[in-house]
This record gives C-alpha cells, structure tokens and sequence, in this order.
DNA sequence: TGATTGAGCTGATATTTATCAAGAATTCTA
DNA sequence: TAGAATTCTTGATAAATATCAGCTCAATCA
C-alpha cells in the first residue's frame, strides 16, 4: 500500500487502463487502500477455480494463463494474461466463486483487491460500471471466437490459432521465447499435446513457421491466417 | 406501445426481469415509448450475425434459437431462448454489432426496444447497472460450461448434455415435444446430424429415453447425469 | 556426479467422429 | 391430393484425432 505512488506512475499500472479513467481520487485512494501486492513464483496458482471469490487480482508483471479445469485432470486454457490488466470473474455479482483456475507461467506478481472494496466503488462510480459492462461484453466476443475456433475448425486451424494468438495478442511480435509448455499450448488448442507437436512440425517442414525448442518465429503469417480461415 | 398496460401485466412480461426490478414507473414509461412489438414466423431471422446492434429484444411469445455462424454455412448453437427473457448480445456497449443470429423456432413475438433508450436508461439507473453486470456474468458462467461440454466430452456426454439442457432448462419436463430440428439438436451438440442421430438412438436402445418424432421422454435422468460427467 | 524425473518427440495403432450414399418418412406446395 | 422437396434414418466407409509405448534430452537433486 506504501508503494501506491510509484505503481499509480508504473507503465503496467492497472488503474491506467480505461476501465478505471472515470475513478476520482477518493475512489482511486479507496482502493489503494484495500489492495496488497503480492508475488508468485512459476506454476503458482493465483485463483482456483471452485475457490470463493474474495479479490480481483490487478497484474502488475509477469504472465498468466487461465484455464477451466474439467473435473478429468483435464484442463482448457482460455487465454494467457499479460500487465496491465484485470482478473476478475463470472462470479462477481454472482455467485462470488471463481470459475476458472489461474497460474503464473513466471515469476510474476499481481494486485489483490478486496472485492467488497471493488463493489463498493462500482457502485459509487456509475461510469465506471458502464464501462464494465463494455469490458464484460468485450470478453464475451473473444469467447465466441474461440469457441468457434475449437469446435468447428480441425487441428490445423486451431494450431494455426493459437500461434496467431500468441504473436498478435501475447507477445506482439511474429519472434516469441515462451514459457508455455507443449501441454499449455495444446491446452490452449484442445488437443491432445502430441496432435499439437504433430501439426507444429508440419508447420515447420512446410516453411509456415520457425521454431526451437520454445523460440518461435512466424515466418508466414497470411498462410496461418488462411489455414486458419480454411480449417 | 398502446398495449403496455397489458403487457406490462402479462406473465411474459420482460419488465418483470429481476433485472429490470429497480426501474422508476418512468424508465419504464420511457421504454415503453421506445418499443414495438413484431410477430415472427418460425423459421424467421430476428437478429444476424454481423449486422448492426440497433434494438434489444424483450422475448414475450414462443422460441428461439440463439446460434453462431461460422462462415462456413455451419452453425453452432448457443442456446434456446423462451419468454420472459432479454436478446441483446455482446455488441452492446462495444462495437455496436451483432455477434450471434436468432431465429424463431415458431410463431413467436418479440418486443424491440431501441437500444439508445436502453443505454439512456442504463446511465441513468445505476442499479440496473450493477444488475447487468451480474446478468452478463451468469451467462459467461454458462458459456464455461457449454465449452467444456463441446471441446472435453464425447458424442455421448455432449448429447446427454443438450437433452439435459432441453429438459431441465428449455422445457421444465422430462417429456417434451420440441419444434427444434435434428440438426438443430446437432448444432446444439456440436456433432453431424447423423451422429446425433445414432446416439440418440443407442439412447433410446439402453433405456435411457424414449422418443417417436419429436416427442421425447427423459426416462432416466441420473443415467444421462453420469454419461454427461464421464464422458 | 550419477540417478531420477519430466518434457519433448516420433511411430504405430486404436478410437472417435464425419462423410457419403441411399432409402424411408414427412412436410410442403401447386 | 399427387408430386416434389426436405428431413430423418441407417449402413458403409473415410478421415480426424487420441492413445500408447518407447526414446532422447535436459533439468533437478540427493
């Protein structure tokens, strides 16, 4: 709570992101106030799923996955999370359990915000639960999208999905070093994690992508997109 | 809009949402001016997919069917939406599209209602707001499971799963006479028609349901819960 | 350091699911 | 109401995907 200055000021500050522009200082403070920075180590978990809803979690560095687990020792990777940005949950102003599980893929660390603190100031700050609803509604179109990709597209589409994934919306870049497993990224395909490298290599042979160990590099980024349409 | 009084007491009434409990006698007038009510034929479009976000729809007669397109000429249904119930979608409040099509499955009605008038009446009520929120986030807790259910559970599981949804969501009975398609039902499932077919069948072989046409009977619910967690 | 573990990779095979084709039943329509 | 068009159903087959087993390599650690 003493470092508020320095992380109101910090690039990946999480009260910078539009959501919260409408925020007074009051309200700002507020939640300063209720918040504690806490770090994890990889493979920590953050939130699990089934767990009670007690803090949104504010990202401050490193990166994230989230993925509902199946109840099979399963998992399905939603998306990967990068500062800045909010982890909240469908259980807010529901049922406050969570419904996804989420780990550190590094070294990272986050903000824990009460989440009575955050509905106290939703509730103050009408603007700001405006925006919410845009932010919710946001995600929603994302998850169209994958399920889409993961029911109606064969592995070639999905692998090609989730390197576009990866390169547009992770790592911003068609060059990625990433700290996702094999199992995480086939997680993130639904596929089984040998079909995943499979496919990989087919990519690889076809001149489509680079890759060593976990260094990537999209060498054709159309053709993904076409396989990606295609499939 | 003469037949808001009416409406306005009638069982199906969408007013009557929790969601809209907390509306003043004028937000709700002021909907009411905002809003027509249009009949249509089954088979017909109310909304498609990638059109332009311009009314809400308050379900007050018959049954939809809410459903994703691929652009493949395949489709993927959401959910099957009865009165009373709200059709808006996730371009609300974002990029003002339509992100999914509905269509009637029978004679059915609707009333549109413009969504500056609902977004008016949305700033201007704070607590249908905070409602909202907690609306939209039941629905991603059900699209959670709805993607389990399509990417980590077999034929099976997935057919168990949308006879369970029809009976225990759609129609409140284990018997039920459904106007939706076999490939609706496969849409819904995620399969080829013909896939859905036979399991049904396998189904109906092991006692499990009973079904001539379009008139089903859930026999054993219990067995369908287990195929639904195992597979 | 050597042993152990786990991830990554590959080939062979099994399983799951879709597709194709054709006939039966139903619905639509002129 | 007859004919046409669709939907439903079934069997045979093909394609997609997962599983299993075994191997290599790197990381861990006692």
């Amino acid at each position: 709570m003493t470092q508020y200055p320095q992380n109101i000021n910090c690039v990946n500050c999480p009260f910078k992101l539009t959501l919260f522009q409408h925020l007074t200082k009051e309200e700002l403070a507020y939640l300063d106030e209720n918040r504690y920075e806490v770090s994890f180590n990889a493979g920590e978990t953050i939130f699990k799923q089934g767990g009670v809803l007690t803090h949104m979690a504010a990202v401050t560095s490193g990166l994230f996955k989230i993925y509902l687990e199946d109840g099979n020792k399963n998992n399905l990777v939603l998306s990967i999370m990068k500062p800045p940005g909010i982890l909240g949950g469908p259980g807010f102003m529901t049922d406050s359990k969570h419904y996804f599980s989420v780990s550190a893929l590094e070294n990272s660390s986050v903000c824990l915000i009460d989440i009575k603190a955050f509905e106290k100031v939703l509730r103050q700050n009408h603007e700001l639960s405006i925006n919410f609803i845009g932010y919710l509604n946001q995600k929603h179109i994302v998850m169209y999208d994958k399920l889409i990709s993961l029911t109606h597209k064969n592995m070639h589409g999905r692998v090609a999905d989730t390197l576009l994934y990866l390169a547009n919306s992770v790592y911003n870049s068609p060059d990625f070093n990433t700290t996702l497993s094999r199992q995480d990224l086939a997680d993130l395909s639904s596929l089984a994690k040998e079909s995943f490298i499979r496919i990989l290599k087919e990519f690889k042979d076809s001149g489509t992508i680079l890759f060593e160990g976990n260094s990537f590099h999209i060498k054709n980024h159309e053709a993904l997109q076409k396989i990606s349409q295609i499939s």
